[in-house]
RNA sequence: GCGGAAAUAGCUCAGCUGGUAGAGCAUCAGUUUCCCAAACUGAAGGCCGCGGGUUCGAAUCCCGUUUUCCGCUCCA
């Protein structure tokens, strides 16, 4: 047992799995890399996690409503979401080195390269006086036209230079990976941070995106992606949500789903899998005010995570400074995992970027008609909305619950050395509410407390355990999470009382057995969270 | 992707300089036990990650491979 954070890390994972939380996926076949299933207790805990968020955002608010989209989309969508495009690079590592490149890169370095050379040459024989973007402008004197032709004929680097970017541009278009190797070798491409001779791999193309064909028959015009992220599934049925529910702006969609990425290292557990899920808000508002609801959902998904009791000293909050382009104010929650700060939640504001881009590829208006009047007395019209993204990672969501919930209590006396692993996780998200417990096997306590069990079941998810010393059951449950553990003596035969034991406190006290879903119901109530 | 380390029962590990596989916990069947883990008896459980090589003989030595961990690198 030690408390250093590197241990507590693994110790959470093996009991992880050893309590049914979380396997390796795929083990008995030695495993699929950065994959991960969750078991028996570990669903449990997820689908709470799952019902604490959807309550939080659907249920208390009447102007979210959900929305569960399909994994598979047009692939334009992933083209107007700029994810094809920006997500598939060929790839080369120096083995001397062990840099990673982008081969496309490193050719359109090479081009510039040629093409400057060429400029200054073309400067000395007084040419052309400019150097932009890879071609030449501004000639000093006689024609341009005839300067530049003369130029463009005369010059080997600049030919060279042309005829490579047009070789780079035919390879990438044909995915001929195998073609932008050898120009790398051919043009005698140098390692950038290195004056030693590189040894090129092989070029791969690192796909974001996960794809796969739609139909029996396989052909280029089949190919669909698993999607990267939830959010394009709400876009492109804002319309639908806005118009079959009568939504008023502002309104928010919410949508709890898995995504699928490739990373490139795909490391620590189940913080970046291959597979993960995603809970999403997109919430729609007027132009003008997005900072102001920007704010308001900052504050409200703060409380969501500090209503657990998580220590606000394990949050950070980080404000971006540098932004994506579709992006004008993002905020992140990041929790202190025993491996460093790692986000678990985003709050950006989208602008109205994403929906314009879908408005461009579909050819479909994406705007809203927003009748309410304005300072000026008329009505605000037509306009595409701006869009507050609130985007937490389940499976982190997870793991910051394990982490946080984990602890190895030292119960030791004078007499003798105790100890007890437990998950002090939130009543409302324990995988068990309660354990019942017969004091002994005989007696008829057993069928007692099956029979307390049978009338609790519907309400709760409980277990009954008999066998082993009632200390070993108690601590079992608290290695699991459960909050409470009910145990039937032989008192209860005579006055139908039971003992009620507390995961934190190791307390017991004495009820009625008739009281027990009204005690349990009050201690696991969804109120303790959202009231 | 590179470098380092590891892989033996469900778990934590022992197993030296090669000689047919071991413990504790957990599991199962009993015994005992009226409230906080490791009481008693018995049983079951292993292609020693996988493949090859050296050897009369390999968990042990060598090579390859897979997976995991730790660094570095890269990245939504």
């Amino acid at each position: 047992m030690s408390n250093a954070p590197e241990d507590l890390f693994k110790n959470v994972i093996s009991h992880a799995k050893e309590y049914g939380f979380v396997f390796p996926s795929s083990e008995i076949y030695d495993g699929l890399s950065a994959v991960y299933d969750y078991g028996q207790n570990g669903v449990e805990l997820k689908n709470n996690i799952k019902t604490y968020w959807w309550k939080a955002m659907v249920q208390m608010n009447e102007n979210i409503v959900g929305l569960d989209s399909a994994i598979f989309m047009h692939p334009t969508i992933w083209k107007a979401s700029g994810h094809v495009d920006g997500f598939s690079d060929p790839m080369i590592d120096n083995k001397v080195t062990n840099k990673r490149y982008r081969a496309d890169q490193l050719l359109e370095d090479k081009v510039s390269e040629l093409m400057s050379k060429a400029v200054e040459e073309a400067k000395v024989k007084g040419i052309a006086t400019n150097y932009e973007d890879g071609f030449l402008s501004g000639p000093v004197s006689i024609s341009k036209e005839q300067a530049y032709q003369d130029f463009l004929n005369l010059d080997e680097d600049y030919k060279k230079g042309r005829e490579l970017m047009q070789k780079v541009e035919d390879s990438i278009k044909d995915d001929d990976l195998i073609g932008l190797r050898k120009l790398i070798i051919d043009y005698e491409i140098k390692d950038p941070l290195s004056k030693e001779e590189p040894d090129w791999t092989e070029v791969r193309q690192f796909n974001l995106m996960f794809s796969t064909q739609m139909g029996a028959i396989a052909g280029e015009a089949d190919v669909v992606y698993l999607r990267p992220e939830t959010a394009q599934g709400i876009f492109v049925n804002y319309l639908n949500v806005q118009k079959s529910g009568r939504m008023k702006i502002p309104f928010g969609i919410a949508q709890i789903g898995k995504a699928f990425r490739n990373e490139v290292i795909a490391r620590q557990f189940i913080i970046r899998m291959r597979e993960f899920e995603q809970m999403e808000m997109q919430y729609f508002v007027r132009p003008g005010t997005q900072r102001d609801w920007f704010e308001k959902w900052k504050e409200a998904r703060l409380k969501w995570h500090l209503a657990l009791g998580t220590e606000a000293a394990k949050y950070r909050f980080h404000e971006h400074t540098k932004l994506a382009h579709y992006a004008d104010a993002a905020f992140d929650i990041e929790f202190e995992f025993p491996f460093g700060f790692k986000e678990v939640e985003g709050i950006h504001s989208r602008t109205n970027f994403d929906l314009s881009q879908h408005q461009k590829f579909s050819n479909k208006k994406m705007q809203y008609f927003d009748p309410e009047l304005g300072p000026d007395g008329k009505p605000y019209g037509n306009y595409i909305p701006y869009v507050i993204e609130t985007s937490i990672g389940l499976d982190r969501m997870f793991l910051l619950t394990m982490i946080n919930a984990y602890e190895e209590e030292d119960l030791s006396t004078e007499e003798r050395q105790d100890s007890r692993t437990v998950l002090r996780l939130h009543p409302c998200l324990a995988p068990v509410k309660a354990a019942i417990f017969p004091l002994t096997k005989k007696d008829g306590l057993p069928e007692k407390a099956q029979q307390i069990m049978d009338s609790l079941k519907i309400d709760f998810n409980l277990q009954c355990e008999e066998k082993d010393t009632i200390g070993k059951r108690y601590r079992r449950q608290d290695a699991i999470g459960t909050p409470f553990c009910i145990t039937v003596d032989h008192q209860t035969l005579e006055d139908d009382t039971v003992t009620i034991r507390y995961r934190d406190t190791m307390q017991q006290e004495r009820v009625n057995a008739a009281d027990l879903q009204k005690i349990i119901g009050d201690l696991v109530s969804w109120k303790n969270l959202l009231g």
